[in-house]
DNA sequence: TCATTTATTGTAAACGATTTCTTCCTAAAA
DNA sequence: TTTTAGGAAGAAATCGTTTACAATAAATGA
């Protein structure tokens, strides 16, 4: 079999804690000793069982990551990889590694962390999104086990550790962009509703438009999928209304795609027509035609951060939950047209 | 502390190895123990130790992922989460969790593979790539650690199970395309040269081209970053030449989207002025304006195949090696030109 | 010189399962 | 009645580490 501490010791000629010792580099071993044994370890290219570790140590240098149940469709969004990247950056950095839940359903998912949890399979946890009502955070919870959370958890966000953009002041600053543009019929095209994100960010546009004093029209508001499919059901609902919008807040790059190229098919064109602010800045925005004006929420720093808060919880469980806020900024291309003339107060 | 197996012999007045075989659902336990132990459990909240048991057993019930050593790039392509969603399923399917590699450099990366078979942290091993002389693949194989590819390894195909399209046949498919249209001045926009899918996408391209007795020209071809920008760099390359190209064979969806933005830059128009055929068929594909004709690889069924031959090779460690192919087909969209009056000979 | 540190290493008990032997019954065969 | 076979469960070794607790030898101090 693979070569284990026992070879090395004998062939140092020490005992199996010797070389436990040398590997931690633990200072009350001499230096010819560590020497000897390492030379060992390389002669018999010894690697030390992570396994054997983990059930010695409790723990296990691995966090683990639980996507939303329906993993196939969030995968084909692109903040998943970047906030992947973000995640994997600041783990490789402490030398931890990642475990990636799978299953379908909520509840294969559920089954899923709660072996992670009772198996001691990671250290703790990332949970990429924020649903209201979420079994699998109530979950954590209940077990107190560490883990962070990306979004803003709805109940009691302040005894969970999160981080997240300010998504009510982000909604409220592209809709009051567009207020200051003239436009004045403005819809939200937000996404699934029970996303702690899209009532954040629709009660940002709520407020923008009540202190501008613009009626809120229960009719410019839709809910759709976080996928492109779901853009387009958007804009047959908006585009049927009497008044149609002229202006669309967007919860989601990708949806703001679908949106667009079902406009165009519509015979409607962007931004003379229909101006779009979406959310998430991926790199879609930047490319598309004419190129999306974004609100860039940084995702890659939602991930980094998480797995930061995450791993002082984890070495520290009593120390106290934090909120780590993301600035966002919106990244202005070609999508918003000034509907008046508008001088700019600033 | 988490309660274990003795906690639950204990209750259930039976020896551990009794708790043990019960787990097993060992025909060697009379069904009245059995029920008894599944009480404690089930009174104790009972969940096996995934690392003691992973010691015990020498298997571990995870697979591990292997990404291009530049994560961070790789991941903002589609291509990855969509491959991660076919892994993903499939090891989902035979209940294997996942284990993500994570490291900046290849060396880095080479570092964490090692760490994984050595400390046997994982059955196998998915190469999400395959790269010419790749470092990890040859440890790999050195190692005789179970391991399937992604993409066709260049050297000794034979003895190394993969799973791979033909891209040979597709990227001939593709230009012939464009030859039967009436093109003759037809590019190739092709990813890093030492990824193996690009010298083998060149290699048919290059074969369609001497079939139908058009000279290659080594101006037409170009190799830049599996990335939008570098579809912007090579839209430059190509269309400073003297006879600029009516047709461009593009090795990936979004660089395509690159070249079609720098492309409208500069006033050409899609298809009119240039046509284009893209790989991968990524949701951006159907979206972009024009849609993109895009030849599909069914990257998904790369990610469910690769797992699969894995598991099948974990499991029987001497079952030959496999050669999957997972059929292409190009769906049109609208960005290719008729140039002749083409009879459509068939 | 003898007691007492101090520096270094060894012993053995965890960690929480699995698994190979045993052992103990009970019922059938002789 | 004695032997034997077989079913059911227990004892103990094992997987490869870590670590609390000695143990030893050299060094120090009186």
């Amino acid at each position: 079999m693979a070569v284990t501490i026992k070879d090395v010791a004998k062939l140092a000629n020490v005992a199996p804690s010797t070389v436990s010792r040398v590997i931690a580099n633990n200072p009350r071993i001499s230096e010819r000793t560590k020497r000897r044994v390492r030379e060992a370890m390389e002669d018999l290219g010894y690697h030390p069982n992570y396994n054997a570790r983990s059930l010695a140590n409790r723990s296990t240098q691995t966090l683990g990551l639980v996507m939303p149940s329906s993993a196939d469709k969030a995968l084909q969004n692109p903040f998943f990889p970047e906030v992947l990247r973000g995640i994997s950056t600041k783990a490789h950095e402490k030398e931890y590694t990642l475990y990636l839940s799978t299953g379908a359903t909520e509840e294969e998912m559920l089954e899923g962390v709660m072996g992670m949890v009772h198996g001691r399979r990671v250290d703790g946890i990332v949970m990429l999104y924020s649903r209201i009502d979420d079994k699998i955070m109530a979950f954590l919870e209940q077990q107190n086990f560490p883990f962070t959370v990306i979004g803003k958890p709805l109940v009691n966000p302040d005894s969970i550790t999160h981080v997240d953009n300010d998504n009510f002041r982000a909604a409220k600053d592209v809709t009051e962009h567009f207020i200051k543009k003239g436009h004045t019929h403005i819809a939200f095209v937000g996404g699934n509703l029970d996303l702690v994100v899209t009532v954040d960010r629709l009660s940002g546009y709520e407020k923008a438009l009540h202190e501008a004093d613009i009626p809120y029209e229960e009719d410019y508001v839709v809910h759709v999928e976080f996928l492109k499919e779901g853009g387009q059901e958007a804009v047959m609902e908006l585009f049927s209304l009497e008044k149609p919008p002229t202006a669309l807040v967007v919860a989601d790059d990708l949806m703001a795609l679908g949106i667009m190229s079902k406009l165009d098919e519509m015979g409607l064109s962007v931004p003379e027509d229909v101006s779009i602010i979406s959310f998430n800045n991926v790199m879609l925005a930047e490319y598309s035609s004419p190129p999306l004006t974004s609100v860039d929420i940084n995702i890659f720093q939602l991930g980094y951060q998480a797995v930061n808060c995450l791993l002082e919880k984890i070495s520290d469980p009593d120390s106290g939950n934090k909120r780590v806020c993301v600035p966002h900024k919106v990244v202005e291309r070609w999508t918003v047209q000034t509907l008046n003339d508008d001088l700019e107060g600033k």
